[in-house]
DNA sequence: ATCTAGCCTGTTGG
DNA sequence: ACCAACAGGCTAG
């Protein structure tokens, strides 16, 4: 059991077309979320860990405190878990309305049901999407939780248990890890990050240049705006005065400003253009037709359009849907990949099925224009596994793809 | 208005 | 195993 006082497991009615856990805790949202055992989440939040699971019907949650509570009060948790996944937006009737109005949200999102927004505390999103600048979501994740080690406050432990499923090579007879203690933190004040140290600290955890930038904007949000002045953006302005505030911050450009109003500020139609967005726009949208060769504000603020005029008022939260699809995270659940797992007492095996596909590319006239063909051939294999006894356990068809790749650059006109 | 180089460094794919 | 190139950009010029 968790160091800490860890009440009994609560649960809320709630089906996995409102919310699925294991892809919203995991598509860059937020990153301090840790699997703390097998489909079990942690993470800590200022005065307590919230732990959670779900189950096809039921959100179940539960909080450890790092000091008994007093006997009068009442656990509020449920309140902070509603409030935390905007349970009171109705994620199923805005996918029927983004799949009524778009063949391609249609076409993906069958894949990728219950990815909803977060509504996050605004400076932790502030600060987590700093350090998302050039950067992969597993080091962001590494660098908050370093940021959280040494300048949040200490909240307890959580006993991790097993949670990635044994890989096929490891997978016989008796290695499971041991439960480990996991401390957890809050996520650092604001004060916390104007110390003069902060700068060369962050430094040395390896943040690079993002470290100035996280000192400059926590001095600058604690002296020079009034007090609770990031909540007055969420409750007093709209999104475009948030967003024109939020760049005033260094290492904050329009990109990370739409995070923020997105995920933090109930801003639904705050469309964040990164690379993979603008993949999307360009490659299943046809945006500008391959014309850009740079992403310039004025393309920025173009995207953002496009999506808001094709989705409405909630392209955000429709956005984040498509992002999420097309992280590699995410790889195998794409249209052209079935996956099937196999699951016995000791094994989980995971086998993937890529479809032949002939995939052609091309771009538009009079410009030089490159051809990509990229054929996949399978090869199909049957693998027997069998216990000890000779009877056939499972039987299954892996195929594996051979990718080969022509490209041809020639000019048109 | 628009483009470019430089920035830090862990992870990832060849 | 190693080594580039990439990664959910921003700033200054």
């Amino acid at each position: 059991m968790s160091k800490g006082h860890a009440t009994a497991w609560g649960q809320l009615p709630l089906s996995l077309n409102q919310l699925c856990l294991a892809t919203v805790l995991r598509c860059g949202q937020s990153f301090r979320w840790k699997a703390s055992g097998p489909d079990e989440w942690s993470c800590g939040f200022p005065d307590r860990i919230i732990s959670l699971r779900q189950s096809p019907t039921h959100l179940h949650y539960r909080a450890t405190f790092p000091s008994p509570p007093p006997p009068s009060s009442k656990d509020d948790t449920i309140e902070i878990v509603k409030d935390y996944f905007n349970l009171s937006v109705d994620l199923a009737a805005l996918y029927e309305k983004w799949a009524s109005a778009d063949p391609n949200f249609k076409k993906k999102a069958g894949e990728f049901r219950g990815v909803r927004m977060l509504r996050q505390d605004p400076w932790e999103c502030l600060i987590g999407f700093i350090c998302s600048s050039n950067n992969n979501i597993s080091r962001i994740g590494q660098m908050v939780d370093k940021l959280c080690a040494t300048y949040g406050t200490p909240l307890g432990t959580i006993t991790h248990t097993s949670t990635n499923p044994l890989s096929p090579s490891s997978a016989s007879a008796e290695n499971k890890t041991p439960p480990t203690e996991v401390p957890y933190y809050s996520f650092p004040k604001i004060e916390a990050l104007t110390g003069s140290d902060v700068e060369e600290t962050l430094r040395k955890l390896g943040f690079g240049y993002r470290a100035k930038y996280i000192y400059k904007t926590a001095c600058m949000v604690q002296n020079d705006r009034p007090k609770g002045f990031l909540k007055t953006l969420r409750d007093d302005k709209d999104y475009k005065e948030a967003h024109a505030e939020l760049i005033q911050f260094t290492g904050v450009g329009p990109k990370v400003a739409d995070c923020v109003c997105l995920m933090s500020l109930d801003k639904m139609g705050a469309v964040p253009v990164d690379t993979h967005v603008w993949q999307i726009a360009t490659r299943d949208y046809k945006f500008g037709k391959g014309k850009h060769r740079s992403l310039t504000p004025a393309i920025y603020e173009a995207v953002g359009d496009l999506f808001r005029d094709l989705w409405g008022d909630a392209a955000g939260w429709a956005h984040s849907v498509l992002f999420t699809a097309d992280l590699r995270t995410f790889s195998d659940r794409l249209e052209n990949t079935k996956t099937t797992t196999t699951v016995n007492s000791k094994t989980k095996v995971k086998i993937e099925v890529k479809e032949e596909e002939v995939e052609v590319k091309e771009e538009e006239e009079g410009e030089e224009e490159e051809v990509k063909e990229e054929v996949i051939k399978t090869v199909e294999k049957r693998v027997r596994k069998r216990g000890a006894n000779g009877k056939v356990k499972a039987e299954v068809t892996i195929k594996t793809e051979e990718v080969t790749e022509r490209r041809t650059r020639r000019r048109r006109g």
